[in-house]
DNA sequence: CACTAGATGCTCT
DNA sequence: GAGCATCTAGTGA
């Protein structure tokens, strides 16, 4: 349980907490191996007020987890094939996620090239669908507690200064197209390129 | 680099 | 059946 204190931060909102996990490392260990990222990409996801978020209709057995304490993992399956992970956050009882978007490898490198494949190093952890197959997440992991010190946990980074921060919109939702609740490193070439959807309402 | 189109299969209506 | 919290491969500049 060391560590858990430095992210009682994600009890607070989805916005409030999505620009201070940057920075922090999510370690994977499985058979395979060990694969460690440096976040330097995430989106927040609110629920009741939050019309793109996976929760705003409410619980599902899907989205259950995020409707639970802080701290675990709601994976969910992206267009059929990519397995994306989202860090819950908020009260238990109040629906939250944090996406992971994107991440520098720290450790591990080896083994999540093997899983991605021959692409661009760049590439490797740029996006959530990359993202998750480089950590080799799937739906097994889903609800896993990250802070309890398992094979698949959040450990706290070198902090990353506040002026190296930036916010803009979220990548390819079609409502609430325009909140900037997307944050990334400045600077961090990992960070994945703005796409907006082809199908904003609003 | 910017832009486009299509694959893919799951979730919810 | 509609709609995706994506990605790759194609084109063209």
């Amino acid at each position: 349980m060391a560590g858990s204190a430095d992210f009682a931060f994600l009890s607070r909102g989805a916005v409030e907490a999505a620009p201070r996990l940057l920075g922090s490392v999510l370690v994977h260990e499985s058979g395979d191996g060990v694969v460690a990222v440096r976040i330097t990409e995430v989106e927040a996801y609110a629920g009741a007020y939050d019309p793109a978020s996976h929760s705003f209709r409410g619980p599902t057995d899907r989205n259950r987890v995020m409707f639970g304490p802080p701290g675990h993992l709601y994976v969910y399956r992206s267009h059929g094939i990519h397995w994306c992970g989202n860090v819950v956050a908020d009260l238990d009882g109040v629906a939250a996620g944090l996406l992971l978007r994107a991440g520098e490898i720290v450790e591990g490198r080896e083994l999540a090239r093997l899983r991605r494949g021959a692409v661009a190093e760049r590439d490797l952890t740029r996006g959530p669908g990359r993202l998750g197959q480089a950590l080799g997440i799937t739906g097994a992991d889903g609800g896993a507690a990250l802070l309890d010190g398992g094979p698949l946990r959040l450990e706290t980074g070198e902090p990353v200064p506040a002026a190296q921060v930036r916010s803009g919109p979220r990548v390819g939702v079609s409502r609430a197209a325009d909140v900037p609740w997307r944050f990334w490193i400045d600077g961090e070439p990992s960070v994945s390129p703005y796409r907006r959807s082809a199908r904003v309402r609003d």
